[in-house]
DNA sequence: GTGTCTGCAAAGTCTTTGCACCATA
DNA sequence: TATGGTGCAAAGACTTTGCAGACAC
């Protein structure tokens, strides 16, 4: 254990450490770090952002192991990679958003998210129905949907 | 003009040599050429695959012009830069997909995209509620949505 | 102790930029 | 003919890969 890492340790996402060590692979700080960084985090990262976070308190993690590691948690279904196309790919916890179904509040300039309850019944009642007449109509096989509202957040208005 | 150039050279989106002219530009074969391309693609297409397909018929073509070329039709309305993840960014003809509403079925093999008229205005009616009240309880100022749907269109279900 | 993981550096991709020559208007 | 545009090559940015030493189990 390393005495330069100060940060808590135990990531909400208590399916890590189990997803890890099923796969035969091994429970190590930067993984934790990692995903630890993106459970606290209130928005999108960029594996940059996840890097400069982590060396305030962890200096000697390398940019590789952070997209290393992010690979294999978007393998193991506990992070979204998502690209907003401003040039690098950001990331965020997977939790309750599952892969089919993605509904968020996102801000342009922060890449913040807030995630809403209201209307998401009607929206999966709607949705259901457009994928059920779209699959049929186009012979498409539907995996998943994406719905993003897109903004700017209370804070970035303030700052503009 | 350039008889290498077998390739039609006007292209539907008529708004283009206007909207060219009016910024002082100029209207060259290239800039027909992409818009040319986008204008009868089926789907999403990236930059490579636009030049590959120019230089079919104008083989002096340049992936530098194609790039600078996107941007500006990009930045006139004519296209919207999409990415979806694999690296590079991909564009499609704007046509009447405004830039603050887009529903599309997508395909995620080839990025053919299918254009849907069924629910349109159901969905339109729940966006434009879910819209108000997110954007009075959350404080964003929101700007535009997404909506869209992923799966295998029926050539690529073929092909496997 | 063994096999995996890490950090560093180098390589790979996609995209943008600089510059001399070319083409549009 | 005077700008603006083009193609080429080089540079930039993000990401991946190779490898020797370090670490988890």
């Amino acid at each position: 254990m390393d005495e330069n890492c100060n940060r808590r340790l135990i990531p909400c996402c208590m399916n890590l450490e189990g997803g890890i060590r099923n796969r035969g692979l091994r429970m190590t700080i930067p993984r934790q770090l990692v995903a630890g960084v993106l459970d606290t985090a209130d928005g999108y990262l960029s594996a940059d952002e996840i890097y400069t976070r982590i060396r305030e308190d962890y200096p000697g993690i390398g940019l590789a192991t952070v997209y290393r590691t992010l690979v294999l948690l978007d393998e193991m279904g506990i992070v979204n990679r998502y690209n907003f196309g401003d040039g690098c790919a950001r990331f965020i916890i997977a939790e309750e958003q599952t892969s089919e179904h993605s509904h968020q509040l996102v801000c342009e300039k922060c890449f913040k998210v807030v995630k809403y309850s209201d209307f998401v019944k009607d929206e999966l009642d709607l949705f259901r129905r457009v994928e059920s007449v779209l699959s049929e109509k186009h012979g498409f096989e539907i995996n998943r949907h994406i719905v993003q509202f897109y903004g700017i957040c209370p804070d970035c208005k303030e700052e503009k």
